[in-house]
DNA sequence: CCAACTTTGTGCACGCGTTCACAAGCGCTA
DNA sequence: TAGCGCTTGTGAACGCGTGCACAAAGTTGG
């Protein structure tokens, strides 16, 4: 839900393509966002498995412990190609590396997060990210008393200097944990610098040119939805209190 | 994307209601949930706008500022009743108060956040969340040494007291950031204590009853969506690299 | 080797959300 | 007060994602 995403993306796949072509590449581009989440979702459940050490799961089982319906799974699934076995089910190394590859987890993305506060900290500390590696490389702030310190094992550069290094260390994805009146301009130099993708805390909408991603976790417009959610389940309670329902139980 | 939702919601409005009844109890149910998302983010830029002093603004205007179109703007501010004024705009302060009331903002929620680490104590830090208030009236962790320490003002409870703590304080959000093994449990201790929502930070696919809204923020699949986007575009670049393309500049 | 059973992969239909385009409505001006 | 221009609000069409239901395909047992 970045500022401006989609809106023209004509071109879903080649119409008329020669249908014993591969067209990975096209059809990568054809999986919607929504099952590409979904996907990593199950890649997590079938890391877990793997180590458990089972090697071969059904789509009903599958589905269930990533909390969706097996018919969405197996769509997904065939989203990415025909990795299953009829009467049998999917073998859980393979899936797992389809995916990988996929996502684009083969190459190695590296990281950088810009506001080193209460979240940035956390974020730093997080470790490479759950999962298979997102190595952070970079850190930047603007305190002085924050430049030269090591947290997480990186040391912290001033954000003036965040096109310089995200060029030096190929940072393809940034990360802004700054308060939101410094997002734009933290944004900007992040693009300066060839980032390629941000994810975004700060509760701001970004600017960004066409070929830059963005994606937002708005902690307040979460608990703004949860407060939706209880005012309406209030209401409910509310009519049917008043139209002489009878509490069960 | 909780574990279970939506599923079966049949009734999405009453069909055959008199026209001439205010029915907001009903209308709130037909809001979609992306819409919602929506007008909380519209919330903070009126706000911000008001603080500003601006008093009316115009759909197009507004829609600019929260990164959409002006159509699903005013589609989604339709959801909540008619507060414009043909041919001149909105209000800003009737839009504020209308989309606080249906987001139910008017009465505070009260928000506790389980696990003090890293994340945790950016969350409790956070200082009754951006926005106006989600005041954090409790925190649990099973660290004792965090047991009774401050933290953002509240002192920190045992995860045991869940149940307890949570009856008492009438949390109604609970907030879980957790290692990922202990999150089901936690879970299932907030549902006892009566807690409505839950906002999961862990990335674990939780299992709630019925009537438990549960949102989830998963760091590991956003960077993991992110990355896919780097890899179509990698893709994209190197077929149209190899089709002969000539690069611009 | 055949039959019965299991599970995948997908064509199709349905429903929701987005977008378009315009009628309805309000204010301003003469 | 009548006419003009502007902006809202929404009916309708479109497109995408979801869910259903079944054919295809593979395995197991006789």
């Amino acid at each position: 839900m970045g500022a401006r995403r989609g809106e023209d993306v004509e071109v879903v796949a080649a119409p008329g393509r020669l249908p014993d072509e591969p067209a990975v590449r096209e059809r990568a581009r054809a999986i919607p966002e929504a099952a590409v989440a979904r996907l990593a979702v199950y890649l997590r459940v079938l890391s877990g498995l793997a180590e458990q050490g089972v090697t071969s799961i059904a789509s009903e089982e599958l589905s269930a412990a990533a909390g969706v319906n097996s018919a969405k799974l197996r769509k997904d699934l065939s989203y990415i190609g025909s990795y299953g076995t009829r009467g049998v089910g999917y073998e859980v190394e393979v899936l797992v590396d389809q995916i990988e590859r996929i996502l684009g987890l083969t190459r190695k993305h590296s990281v950088c997060v810009v506001g080193i506060g209460n979240l940035g900290h956390a974020l730093a500390n997080y470790g490479g990210f759950p999962g298979r590696g997102f190595p952070v490389s970079a850190l930047f702030d603007v305190d002085e008393d924050l430049i030269g310190v090591p947290v997480g094992g990186i040391l912290v550069s001033h954000v003036d200097d965040i096109v310089r290094v995200c060029s030096e260390r190929e940072i393809s994805i940034g990360v802004i944990a700054t308060p939101p009146p410094a997002a734009q301009a933290v944004c900007d130099r992040l693009v300066s610098g060839g980032v390629q993708c941000i994810l975004n805390f700060a509760p701001v909408v970004l600017q960004v040119p066409d070929h830059v991603e963005v994606r937002k976790v708005d902690l307040a417009v979460e608990m703004q939805i949860l407060s939706f959610h209880v005012a309406r389940r209030a209401d409910e309670a509310a009519n049917a209190d008043e139209s002489g329902m009878v509490v069960p139980g």
